[in-house]
DNA sequence: TCTCTAAATGAATATAGTTCATTTATTTAT
DNA sequence: ATAAATAAATGAACTATATTCATTTAGAGA
């Protein structure tokens, strides 16, 4: 583990006051401790406490270098969205480019669901990582052709099914189990039922189709009116 | 207000104990109270206390007719979903109707937003309203022509867009304001401007665009499989 | 009438996030 | 070199909320 570490007792152990000889706290650390945290115990697991113990001092310590626990989860969304691949960007086709990272973001996001109403929200200011990756799906975009007035829209309805299919990975595999009451929605049950046997990969099934229908909706889209105004 | 309320003072008053008369407490007025907590006082005002307050009782006596508070917002979550216009499916064709139930769904959320990371894992056992719409959109996917292993896929694929973008709409309008960061993020920065002057209606332009796109696609999906399906 | 039970009560508990007065080591100015 | 200023840590206290629990009471049924 970390070498400099003082002592693992930490009962009786005299606490060190005061200024330390380098700075124990920073963003980085606090984002990088918060990360720790929840892949050990979840996002539950993360309190102002149990990221306080990670770096080894006093949750009131942290209110020195960050605002609120809000400000921490905010600097974790922008962390994750750095791992968002954005490779297909100018290398790819438009239509291509944006499935791949819109598969890459609904990985990202269902591995931090908690975040999601979070990013939702969230202004791009003082999210960099956020920024760069915009930047780079409104460059392919402009460069697919697509009319700068409506390049922000696209973005956002992309980013819309992406973030509303992620919550859904988070979901139990029964969620849609009509129980004792099939007889109110026999439709639907059987409907249900002809799914069965996909087991978890049911919810992917339902990003495919759906993102294949929404690329291919956003390329008619863009011909049509490409064709309209010249 | 309510007529045969005792008294408004509250301090001194000698508060009744033990069995009422008339059960004060139920499913249904627990909902409507929880409902009408958050119409005073929004969703950071729904708390136990508020509630039971909002009853005339004390919030230990809650949990003689609810398990925990994530159940008081099940019940709302299965009200709000009754307000959902389905009025559509078996009216219209199967893509007008998916489309204004589509509208109608956001509207209702986005006015209960916090509703939406609930929402969407929860399951549907307990939940008569939501059964009751999902039977009716499965019906009208199936009477339209959808094969019955790809409805609930269909479903969900709009349902997430829907949910998503219901969370948009609780973003502040500047969201993606760049502010200083101009020069990182130039294409971006200047879509976001291109797009400035639609205000408030920034979001509903990207949710009309979006769904227009997927209600497409899923109509060219679906022509395509049943051309191969045969 | 006696007993059982649903339902309400208020006090107590647990968990978090956050604030604050205080302390201390380092940096900076004189 | 010494003194003042500052950054950063500390632990105790505060607040808000959900939840539990022992207890009490009024009505229903035998």
């Amino acid at each position: 583990m970390d070498p400099d570490a003082p002592e693992t007792s930490g009962s009786s152990a005299p606490r060190r006051r005061g200024r330390p000889t380098h700075p124990v706290l920073s963003r980085a650390k606090i984002t990088t401790a918060a990360l720790a945290v929840i892949g050990k115990s979840g996002y539950d697991g993360l309190t102002m406490a149990a990221l306080a113990r990670e770096l080894k001092t006093a949750p009131s310590a942290l209110y020195n270098h960050v605002a609120s626990k809000d400000e921490v989860l905010n600097w974790v969304q922008d962390d994750v969205n750095d791992t968002i691949d954005t490779s297909g960007f100018g290398r790819e086709p438009w239509d291509v480019a944006v499935t791949r990272w819109a598969y890459s973001y609904r990985e990202a996001f269902a591995r931090h669901s908690p975040l999601i109403p979070v990013i939702a929200v969230l202004p791009i200011t003082g999210a960099p990582h956020s920024l760069a990756m915009y930047e780079r799906v409104a460059e392919a975009l402009r460069a697919g052709g697509w009319p700068e007035d409506m390049v922000v829209d696209a973005i956002v309805a992309v980013e819309s099914f992406v973030l509303g299919s992620a919550m859904d990975v988070a979901a139990p595999e029964w969620i849609f189990d009509v129980g004792d009451q099939r007889d109110l929605a026999p439709t639907f049950a059987d409907a249900v039922s002809a799914r069965r046997g996909r087991g978890r990969t049911a919810a992917d099934d339902a990003f495919a189709l759906g993102l294949n229908a929404l690329v291919a909706g956003l390329r008619g889209t863009l011909a049509a009116t490409l064709a309209t105004r010249g």
